[in-house]
DNA sequence: CCTACCGATCGGTAGG
DNA sequence: CCTACCGATCGGTAGG
């Protein structure tokens, strides 16, 4: 099938970029790396930014479709609770990347090689993600459950802590995606809650 | 001088290859930033990936020499107390980059672009480095006075949120240099530490 | 530090 | 999905 074909080169692209990044990887790299030919590569795409875009949009998707489901589950089961709500979206964030590294690196990392309309569509996404980290840590801030001087350093930080998983997740690694995502979620509750966890 | 030449044109292209990658950013780019011709640059430089090496080399050595007095001044004067050294060392980690993010920058992110001799030579540092973090962790679990379940996990998210601030760190931005280096610190110990601070 | 220039490679098109 | 091909740009050299 057409869309399948279409997600396999998708895919090769992604762990391309993340190896050497999108403007280092050229158009016959993807084609070598799918045993076709370089022009072969246009019959499925429009050009290699619409593959940057493509691999990009869906990533940013499914950090939202996370956080989303972090959020309600946190205000169905642990409704005000600011740590849980907190390690759910660290959870979420991190079995997104580890879901797809690839894709999750680039999102994380290659954007800047997109032209000027879309790279401000991503940045708006980006921002607006970025704000849900800042605004649950102020809020517990607030609350007095968590203690950050400054909770949008915090949410840098603890973003920051986070999206390097991209940089050096291994799936044939030693500890398994689960594992890493819950040690990084206890681990960054641990930098602003007040109390131990 | 010629000397000093040469340093603006390194930290014209440490600037440019932060914003837009090594690869991305061609010879006649940085010559452009210089206000003169492409070939001229290399009166100066013997080729980009030298002009890159220099970069690396260099932001290598501060990481280095930050962590050698970190140590130096802890052995000094809290001698057995991880807590305090691995906050002096995130703190000289942090004031590294801040004090030339165009080069923290390159040697985070850019190294990929280097040849296999140069990028396996970088790595080794990076290694060596890494594991500074990684053994004070694992020092400090060892005798109580931290409590990561995986110290190598907690380094890696440790260096993940200090080497982002390389990415979003701005000069002219709301927090000085040294507060942010001081809330990271603190921050980060907080991390594995097994009482707040 | 400049102008003139070079071979290689880039993203992409034409036409099957 | 292929071969043949194109204009633009790349890093870099020659020769002042």
């Amino acid at each position: 099938m057409e869309t399948t074909r279409r997600r396999e080169i998708e895919d090769v692209a992604s762990d391309l970029f993340r190896e050497q990044g999108y403007s280092a990887t050229s158009v016959r790299d993807i084609a070598r790396a799918l045993d076709i030919q370089g022009p072969s590569l246009y019959a499925h795409v429009t050009s290699k930014e619409d593959l940057l875009w493509a691999i990009v949009d869906r990533a940013a998707s499914r950090f939202e479709a996370a956080a989303d489901a972090a959020e309600a589950w946190a205000a169905a089961q642990h409704a005000g609770d600011h740590a849980v709500h907190l390690a759910e979206l660290a959870r979420g964030h991190v079995r997104t990347i580890t879901a797809d590294v690839g894709a999750a690196s680039v999102f994380v990392a290659e954007w800047r090689a997109l032209g000027p309309g879309r790279r401000a569509a991503i940045l708006a996404r980006r921002d607006a993600y970025e704000r849900r980290f800042r605004e649950l840590i102020a809020d517990g801030t607030a609350t007095g459950v968590f203690r950050m001087a400054d909770p949008t350093l915090a949410a840098m930080l603890v973003l920051g802590a986070l999206n390097a998983i991209a940089t050096w997740y291994d799936p044939n690694g030693r500890l398994p995606a689960d594992r890493i995502a819950d040690l990084a979620a206890e681990a960054i509750v641990r930098i602003v809650a007040e109390e131990p966890t």
